[in-house]
DNA sequence: ACAATTTTTTAGGCGAACCTAAATTTATAT
DNA sequence: ATATAAATTTAGGTTCGCCTAAAAAATTGT
């Protein structure tokens, strides 16, 4: 059994690695739970007598498969909570990752089922994120970063990157949303930005970053 | 700001003290949650340094208005989301108290205030406990024990004292539910059980325990 | 009234999850 | 290759929420 800060780790160690991909250094897992260095050596610790991890001093942590999957229990939850935060009880897509913070750690396999089937069994949350099925398998879409586009392409977004408030309510006021159509008309060299027409209608100018931040599924279709 | 354990504390002591009406004695609550004593007399100094309590050593402890506040809001929650529970997800309505008492820390607002108009409001939970409003004000109703009610008299099920799961199972099973129609047959003297016929078909006997754990609204009609 | 019993508090300890300061190891730069 | 810098671990400390054993206060029985 994990503890509530355990799951936090875990689950941000299985971020940080890629889906477990790489190993996870000290600092970088500091930096990312906000707290100290010493603090996580002494976590990590835990978490590898435990066997959700392997740890070999100076080397940084890689997650096991235990570890794997008891991190995609808890990001189920999160993005099931979410989902429902917003199809039901009409959150907007930047309020709801803070509660699910929180109810990403209750503790109900009967809820899960339950919820999941009162959802119609999302496969992705607001911010079109996959969710894992109950066997934490994930259906990974192809997806390129919008800034990595070429000009002239149309695509549909399928997810950001960066999940927070501010950035999310940045979107919003421009008319982006997941599924919307974005159309690049032409990129500025000196600094990445790019001008984009949104659903055939609005054209607005973004910066590099928030282009890095758009996840989009090219589609050619001249509608 | 109260922690999850301090929120479980004051809710005890506020039931025990049959909302705020009596004082809790130490070794009431150390029963209560299943604890030892030591630690009991440990947690009151901490609630009381918080103001929520008042506390006198050897005396037992009183909750204060602001503790009262604070409990009524987490029985707010967890009757909110026992609703959701059984109204929502079809959870039977043994299964929802330990889920319950996961949810009920859960800190939002804005949550509780959304779950509340998705549920439409309601004034009680499953049970049929009242569910405070968000300023603390409960709508009690008159009620009697069943095991109080004369022979002859009929009456509406109106809430059940204890909810634990074996309990509401055998209510579930003999056909009692919230609403149900009880008419009594007769009182057996030695042992206090009684004949009931219920919606006026199943004709059952219950404990003398049982019927102390109905309460009921009196009507006479005679349908 | 006072001895026995029960209740409550105090004293001291422990694990989880944090911290700061110091020591150690690894990486980098000349 | 060696000095410097950066990353990491160790040592020692704190608070929360629990424990056991012992001491103290309150209650009960005769
Ligand atoms: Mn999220
Ligand atoms: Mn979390
Ligand atoms: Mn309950
Ligand atoms: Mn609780």
């Amino acid at each position: 059994m994990l503890s509530l800060v355990e799951e936090n780790y875990l689950k941000a160690i299985y971020h940080l690695s890629d889906a477990g991909k790489s190993a996870v250094s000290t600092n970088a897992l500091a930096d990312n739970m906000n707290n100290k260095a010493a603090s996580v050596t002494d976590m990590i610790k835990r978490l590898s007598s435990k066997g959700v991890i392997s740890y070999e001093k100076y080397r940084g942590v890689n997650i096991s498969e235990k570890g794997r999957r008891a991190a995609l229990k808890v990001i189920r939850k999160h993005r099931l909570w979410e989902t429902f935060l917003v199809e039901k009880l009409n959150f907007n897509w930047d309020e709801v990752h803070e509660v699910a913070e929180q109810l990403e750690h209750i503790d109900s396999p009967l809820l899960i089922e339950k919820l999941d089937s009162f959802l119609g069994h999302p496969k992705v949350d607001p911010h079109g994120h996959p969710i894992p099925d109950k066997d934490g398998r994930i259906h990974e879409v192809k997806q390129v970063q919008l800034s990595e586009a070429k000009e002239g392409t149309t695509g549909i977004l399928h997810s950001v990157n960066d999940g927070s408030p501010k950035f999310l309510q940045y979107l919003s006021k421009i008319g982006i949303r997941i599924g919307a159509r974005i159309e690049i008309v032409e990129r500025m060299e000196f600094d990445g930005s790019m001008e984009i027409i949104i659903d055939d209608k609005e054209r607005v100018f973004i910066s590099r970053q928030a282009s890095e931040n758009l996840l989009i599924r090219e589609s050619h279709e001249k509608r």
